[in-house]
DNA sequence: CTGAAAGCGCTAACAG
DNA sequence: CTGTTAGCGCTTTCAG
């Protein structure tokens, strides 16, 4: 055994004179003790560093004090701006509750050990549904964080992506755009799926045509959009604006602006998603929907919490999205 | 209780018509069983989806399965596409091996738990060394990656950035640069220290001054950097090459390349370091410092598993670096 | 307010 | 090869 030198809730009561319940009671309610005995047991704790077995608490009834956090494995759909965002978010909102963080990353195979924990949080569902369905059925308290459920039994907070897109996509059109495309993601994700039908439905509602060829739709990788851009470039009439599903794919487009000698934003203007730092650099600060990825994970933290302290009906959020004006929109 | 209607080994074995042993012999060692009773345990757990109850068994005197990592919460040094490739890598690497990943996002505070896990894997140990001194002292098995550790009790597995930084400066000497300027990392983080050693080392080699204004200390953030390349470039005598300490850095000054109309690599060479892949976009191609991040990752999980097993003495691994030369260095 | 004792689900001798 | 039994460290009745 590794650290068999473990002092142990015996151990302790012996040294402070209690015994082991006391120890446990100073554990878990400290108040409940007479004064001289938590003063006894504090002492011995602080002087042996004692530090509870925290599965053998679990085992005797109590809680684990541990979240599991499932994000997925696609590197292009899950970026690391993202996916770190999200595990920095949900970790730091896990430490303020003083709750560990157990994390899974998925890939393909429903293996998550529910034992080990006392509520999962999906970040996101791509590809997840049967593991999530899975503890559903065994009525695992859990949430979903980046992806609106129907099913009413689900608590989940989401972004409104379509809003956001709307707004950047009518922002464009106040511009005076009429040619806008949309570089969208994977639409096996629902946020991508949202963002495409924002888009459209700004387009409709300001009386712009919706063009297939407009829409392009990629995998989240610059590599794709690069693809992508080069196709809409070689269209008759090419767009005059772009909304992208990321920025990192909005970055891509200014990379291509400059090698292709298009200037952005007076001949092209660009809108991001994300509000990633990371990709703000250049002389061309980026116009962008900021989504509250922090928010959403520590909202993710505190309603699974709470539905494991009280049993709570399922919560449904949706968070707004912030379009950030900086330099890559031009009125036309 | 959230999950109560759990399946237990009791509950099995009766089912199974043999002893709690027997399942748990099945659990741990099914070809110890005889075949008729291995057939009639297996149906059971198959039937009623059984999962053993992985603290139970640890507390039982069977191990966690879970491997900590311990990552620094710092968003600049440990930027997110390193960061997550650490998690990723280690993530993967353990899934491999069917063992868990307990995540702690180290923020200053020495609160990691060891109870919850067999062994920690310390991803860099910036700004930790209390939390690593008091893991060591209760002589909690451990491996350090991304940081080579003088002491001869501890695995670590690092990578050589001394070596890389040595061999990417000589590159560009070979090129005919002479004004050869580091854009160096937070010299708190020893890879930032080598790299920076790596690269005066290879001017002293080839007999070019090493000049203090042509180092440059960023935070590894993108905004430092080019505060730091526009004092750089104010110089009388401007470099005509620059060595990163992250491809993001590289391509900040890609960056300013564009907007300062300096030519790359007519005017300026420029040699990145990590092979981050959201970083090779745009027209020019960066050649960069390759580092083998998962490797890393595989071999710290590796180490500590075997070190689990037996008791092997420390084991010291120094991975080195691979040169891509892409488009962003020319001959002077 | 406290101690004794039962038991959480599992593993590991030990005896057969 | 299998069953019995004694814990692992902790919480929680239940008496006192």
């Amino acid at each position: 055994m590794s650290s068999s030198n473990k002092i142990t809730i015996k151990e302790v009561a012996k040294r402070a004179g209690v015994s082991i319940a006391t120890v446990s009671r100073y554990l878990n309610n400290p108040t409940s003790l007479k004064e001289e005995n938590r003063r006894k047991v504090e002492k011995v704790t602080r002087e042996v560093n004692y530090q509870p077995l925290l599965y053998a608490r679990r085992l005797a009834g109590g809680k684990l004090n541990t979240f599991g956090v499932i994000i997925p494995g696609y590197e292009d759909i899950f970026y690391s701006f993202y996916a770190l965002e999200i595990i920095r978010g949900v970790g730091m909102a896990l430490d303020k509750e003083d709750l560990d963080l157990h994390l899974h990353i998925f890939n393909g195979k429903d293996t998550f050990k529910t034992s080990l924990v006392d509520g999962a949080i999906f970040a996101d569902i791509i590809g997840n549904e049967t593991q999530l369905q899975r503890l559903l059925k065994e009525e695992f308290p859990l949430v979903v964080i980046n992806h609106k459920i129907e099913n009413p039994n689900i608590s989940c907070v989401s972004i409104n992506n379509f809003k956001g897109s709307y707004e950047a996509t009518e922002f464009l059109s106040h511009h005076g755009h009429k040619h806008i495309a949309h570089l969208a993601g994977d639409l096996r994700v629902q946020c991508a799926q949202d963002r495409l039908e924002g888009y459209k439905a700004a387009l409709k509602k300001n009386k712009i045509e919706i063009k297939d060829e407009y829409v392009k739709v990629t995998n989240f990788s610059r590599k794709d959009a690069r693809d992508k851009l080069e196709e809409l470039f070689a269209l008759k009439v090419r767009p005059t604006a772009i909304l992208c599903c990321s920025d990192e794919i909005a970055s891509e487009v200014l990379a291509f602006g400059e090698e292709k000698k298009i200037n952005i934003p007076k001949d092209l203007s660009v809108i991001g998603f994300d509000d990633n730092p990371h990709c703000l650099y250049g002389n061309l600060m980026l116009t962008t929907i900021r989504q509250p990825i922090m928010k959403m994970a520590s909202l993710g933290v505190e309603i699974l919490r709470d539905s494991l302290k009280n049993k709570l009906p399922p919560k449904k959020i949706v968070l707004e999205t912030e379009l950030i004006v900086r330099d890559t929109v031009n009125f036309l």
